[in-house]
DNA sequence: GCCGTTTTCGGCCCGACTGTTTTCAGTCG
């Protein structure tokens, strides 16, 4: 099997950790590290690009070396440089680095002094109070490595979905929105860049009474453990345990502020360099030429001090925004108001919860010029999916409240099952009477890459097929994306004029950031579709909206940005 | 190890908090 890249990307971060325990110069294991990052950002398959003897070095932060270790590892799956440090250095010792509070010299230390070189024996050493005869080390320090290696150990890590993060976000927002002389509050972080998930939430208040924030803040009902407090940053842990980190500023430092605490890193650190070359100093107060202040109050101050247009926070990933905004050729992003329609919802004819009418009615409150009901067919048993007869008795009712609602325009469809060979679950002619033809893989998800590919461009093959809804059957944080050449199937969408769905239910978000970009770029439509199960679902457009920004997606590209009349031309085929 | 409208060497973002130390190293974001 071909390898990801992010398994690419994972093995040469372990380089980076174990160089930097072993006390390499700082900057190659930046070097590591950043080629890593670049790759989680990369759309095309790296197995493919060497398959093909394409250039690896056209990748920023891919020079001589990393590309030849890329070939390596695609080719033989594995890193002889890595294997050698393990033995070195030792294999267990990326696990200890990533234990908070330890850091490249602590581990270093440790295994010299105590021969520490597994969370198990860091663990035992804590426990037995070995730790704080080590200099450099004390009691507390014993202490809180041993509390953040038992929780590394009995829980495996994970990121909180953007979605379940948002009700916590904006609660601490509004509460500390309240506190007397705060002129302004936003969360920064990945949240704010409205990444699929996020792993702590990054608070910004402006106010200059900094301590009195701090007081306040970690006394927020929620939280069960202050993990550090100075006078302008505060952590804490919440009773659900995610991480909150609060700064405060003064109002003029707020741009430069929001701007340093949305990151990403990458982003800021490529900001700051263009600063440098100018001779400017940036940071969380402001933009300095030596002891002058710029500026700093907005973000847009910190962008134009250095040449740049404001760049939106999706954006700041450090993947050709920088460039974009030098050259004035930043995309005009979706919004959630340029939506006129949703092209998948389903009703309690299949799985959803409410009645037909009852969707309809909800995505005319808000505003769409249409939707498209788009229940399941019968291959999808868990699902209730619908025969041809039931299909044609669901289609006449569909008929039937037409005549009866005139505020919205409700499109006959179905989200048709794409079958193990490619066909699809409907008969011919009743395809071709409906308005959108959506339609998935629900089961063989596990298929080898070479024959899900195959049958998802069979499907695409059929002229009635309309939009390939969420292509990969991802769940995050529960379900990987099925094999599938992504690179290929996109491809073929263009070539066919079928649109691809990004499917905006906040655990699937599928397709990801960086193939939406794939799509964009090769030219291909995309439908931000809710997939609605009930009324409320229909809210879910705007985890998608963000997702689709994150994508570089402008209205052009969406198929439901467009009026129904147009959309229709755009989905005819032939 | 990467990179180049100051190019093939000499740079590489910047500051807060903690704990252990007596002026700062280490970690984190």
């Amino acid at each position: 099997m071909p390898i990801h890249n992010t398994e690419i990307a994972d093995i040469l971060d372990e380089v980076a950790d174990l160089l930097d325990i072993e006390g390499e110069n700082a900057f190659r294991v930046r070097a590591y590290r950043n080629a890593a990052r670049t790759i989680r950002g990369v759309a095309r398959p790296l197995h493919a690009m060497v398959a093909t003897g394409e250039d690896l070095r056209a990748i920023p932060g891919v020079g001589e070396h990393i590309a030849a270790k890329i070939v390596e590892i695609v080719n033989t799956g594995r890193l002889a440089a890595l294997t050698q440090l393990e033995k070195q250095v030792g294999s267990g010792l990326a696990d200890v680095l990533r234990v908070a509070g330890m850091g490249p010299k602590r581990v270093k230390t440790l295994h010299g002094k105590l021969g520490v070189s597994s969370l198990a024996d860091l663990e035992k050493a804590a426990a037995e109070g070995k730790l704080h005869h080590v200099p450099g080390f004390g009691v507390k320090t014993e202490a809180k490595v041993l509390a953040s290696v038992r929780e590394r150990m009995s829980r495996e890590e994970q990121r909180t979905r953007w979605a379940d993060a948002e009700p916590t976000a904006r609660a601490i927002a509004e509460y500390l929105r309240a506190t007397p002389d705060v002129a302004a509050v936003e969360i920064a972080g990945s949240f704010r860049r409205c990444k699929e998930t996020v792993g702590d939430l990054d608070v910004l208040a402006a106010s200059e009474r900094a301590a009195a924030v701090g007081r306040r803040f970690v006394a927020y009902e929620d939280v069960d453990e202050i993990l550090s407090q100075g006078p302008t940053r505060a952590s804490v842990r919440l009773r659900s345990g995610m991480q909150v980190d609060m700064r405060v500023v003064p109002p003029r430092s707020f741009g430069s502020a929001l701007h340093y605490l949305t990151g990403s890193k990458a982003h800021n650190i490529a900001v700051r360099k263009l600063g440098v070359e100018r001779g400017l100093k940036i940071n969380e107060y402001g933009v300095f030429r030596g002891r002058n202040r710029l500026g700093g109050r907005t973000e847009s101050e910190v962008y134009a001090s250095v040449g740049l247009h404001f760049v939106e926070p999706e954006l700041r990933e450090d993947r050709g925004e920088i460039e974009a905004a030098r050259t004035g050729r930043l995309p005009n992003l979706v919004t959630l108001s340029s939506i006129r329609g949703d092209l998948h919802v389903h009703t309690d004819a299949t799985d959803g919860h409410d009645t037909l009418e009852a969707m309809v009615r909800a995505a005319a409150e808000r505003g769409y010029e249409y939707v498209a009901i788009s229940d399941h067919t019968q291959n999808a048993r868990v699902a209730g999916g619908l025969d041809a007869r039931a299909m044609r008795r669901h289609l006449k009712r569909i008929e039937r409240l037409r005549s009866r609602v005139d505020s919205i325009t409700v499109l006959a469809s179905a989200e048709v099952d794409i079958l193990k060979d490619g066909s699809l679950d409907l008969p011919d002619e009743l395809l071709r009477e409906l308005d959108v033809v959506v339609c998935a893989v629900h089961d063989r998800l596990d298929l080898p890459a070479e024959k899900q590919t195959a049958r998802i461009l069979r499907a695409m093959d059929h002229p009635s097929f309309h939009i390939l809804a969420h292509a990969t059957g991802r769940l995050i944080n529960e379900r990987s994306p099925s094999e599938l050449d992504l690179e290929h199937v996109i491809r073929h969408a263009v070539e066919r004029g079928v649109a691809l769905e990004l499917n905006a239910q906040p655990a699937r978000l599928d397709l990801s950031d960086v193939h939406c970009r794939a799509a964009r770029d090769a030219g291909a439509r995309i439908a931000i579709s809710t997939d609605a199960h009930g009324v409320g679902q229909l809210d879910y457009m705007r985890y998608g909206v963000g997702q689709a920004r994150r994508g570089w997606l402008e209205p052009k590209d969406v198929l439901n940005c467009r009026p129904w009349k147009e959309a229709h031309k755009l989905l005819r085929r032939n």
